[in-house]
DNA sequence: TATTGTTATACTCTATAACTATA
DNA sequence: TATAGTTATAGAGTATAACAATA
């Protein structure tokens, strides 16, 4: 049978994308995040007090799926807010969500390790550039 | 403000997929196609006669929503279905079917075209390598 | 007026389970 | 017993719209 999208850059770049996010999820199972909220928990961890739009815009997450997702790492203990002014909130990691970023660290490393020894060791200079290519400077 | 996701691949992977997804189905959209339904359209033309089961699994989509997809395809008159035999179908295309198939072939060119321009053009003979790497012989 | 956050809701894609019928 | 297909349903992830409060 032939398989006519063997050929075509955008399907492989679909399906690789489904097999890593589901590997990753799997990752994360045992720390009790998805990777969403993993995305999130490594955002705030580099930049503590940073404001909730920021990072939603920085991650291409709206503002109405923040919201939820931020309570949730509230409620857990992962994550604080402070306010910032009347209107915005800064995150911060909690004592738990250091110990959680810890881990998260070490998870993400594992994950993107296995991703990259997939590559042929010839070409995997030359992924990360070619990855950021095909979305950065347009959104 | 410091993005930690910068250097991780898996994130650009992720990212640039989700990009070019949305790219592909707008403009798919004129023609009436998901972008799922154009990957079963583009399997069909190019292997009339192919069973559901079969290309279901060329391009990991589950018998259970295999079903519905076709059904939909099938009452817009742009597939047909024969039996191969008591409990399977094989999937040709129709009259309409094969015009829509002239004018998704001409899309997904376009969007790969697309695609590949975005990469640095030194890089981009290893685009497809290193893609395909990432997730082709484990499924 | 624009920004920030919240709530409610809808839509798509995908996953699981149970079922029938046939090989 | 395994395969093929169907149906119903549930879960993520994401999208839009409307709203209140503040800059």
């Amino acid at each position: 049978m032939d398989d006519p999208l063997r050929l075509l850059p955008g399907y492989a770049l679909r399906r690789a994308s489904a097999l890593h996010m589901n590997a990753l999820n799997a990752r994360l199972e045992p720390l009790g995040l998805s990777y969403t909220e993993a995305a999130v928990l490594l955002v705030v961890g580099a930049n503590p007090g940073a404001k909730i739009s920021a990072i939603g815009q920085m991650l291409d997450i709206k503002r109405a799926n923040m919201s939820p997702l931020v309570a949730r790492m509230e409620a857990r203990g992962e994550l604080q807010r402070t306010a910032v002014d009347g209107r915005a909130f800064g995150l911060s990691l909690t004592k738990d969500g250091s110990d959680l970023y810890a881990q998260l660290i070490k998870a993400v490393h594992a994950h993107e390790t296995a991703l990259l020894e997939r590559i042929p060791a010839e070409l995997r200079q030359y992924a990360l550039t070619i990855l950021d290519a095909l979305w950065t400077s347009d959104n």
